[in-house]
DNA sequence: GAAAATGATTTGTATTACAAACCATCTTCA
DNA sequence: TGAAGATGGTTTGTAATACAAATCATTTTC
């Protein structure tokens, strides 16, 4: 059975891929790898600065240096929890709101090409796959309708 | 239509998810993503330090410095090639097939608690879906019987 | 109320990355 | 042929990313 490896290498070779799209992407607008994922993350909702760390497999004290930066470029701001005085919220700023609105827009047109190689059924099925290999199965469906076969 | 759009947060989520494996795993052999990547590349082949820079859209000295640490721990080898003296060729040393076949191993370990959760039609189906996406249909298996229907 | 724990920042170091300047080696062509 | 330009790499300088250890402030625990 090479299925199994093929897999892997397949998976591995879509990373890179769309990871270089991202780079590329959020390097027109300044932004590195990571801090796309932040500004990702804190899109919808504010985050503690462990918490955001912890999601993203880093270190508090890099956190912070990430935070900083963005604070600088006025994309994101700290903010003070009330009931624990250590902790710092952080939350977007309308300008940093503005930035990934108009990064996931060009995210989306750059992996156009990609994706519009594929057919509405296939993208179903690719999103699907793609969930059950993320532990997300199963997808809450804008259509509940009869996807396929799971 | 939502799907186009489901795909892609799909794919950048499995990407990060991939990716961060990835990440762990080199960092368990003190590699970076990037020297992660230059070791899969030269696994099967030697390279020029220009065409390494150019696949993984880096700048040629970057390139040169990944290259430096990376030979200053023994894991390859810069050398001449006889038709142009300006040109470094790049290739493994036995340690470096070595550490890269170890942390191989390892990638796939580590994904097969995300692969194993896919039956061998769907796995098929992934790797058919994602090199459509990464522009690289259709596969050459090993077992060119009846796949899936494409 | 002191000691321990928690959340974040600061400091120091290595790596990654880019750009510009530079060196060596081809290529061109006058 | 021999100077000018192009090409392939390295070096140097700077910023961002990342970790670890030390530090500071604020809870929590006993």
């Amino acid at each position: 059975m090479s299925s199994a490896d093929d897999v892997v290498d397949a998976l591995v070779r879509a990373t890179f891929e769309v990871a270089g799209v991202l780079t590329r992407i959020g390097g027109e607008h300044d932004l590195s790898l990571t801090q796309l994922r932040v500004l990702g993350i804190l899109r919808d909702r504010r985050a503690r600065i462990t918490e955001l760390a912890a999601y993203l497999g880093l270190d508090k004290s890099t956190m912070s240096g990430l935070i900083d930066r963005a604070q600088r470029r006025g994309l994101l701001t700290r903010g003070k929890n009330p009931e624990d005085g250590r902790v710092v919220e952080v939350y977007m700023t309308p300008a940093g709101l503005e930035l990934a609105k108009r990064v996931e827009d060009d995210i989306r047109r750059a992996l156009a090409p990609a994706t519009g190689r594929l057919d509405p059924e296939q993208l179903d099925r690719l999103v699907n796959l793609l969930d059950i290999v993320s532990a997300r199965s199963p997808r809450t469906r804008a259509a509940p309708g009869p996807t396929a076969a799971r």
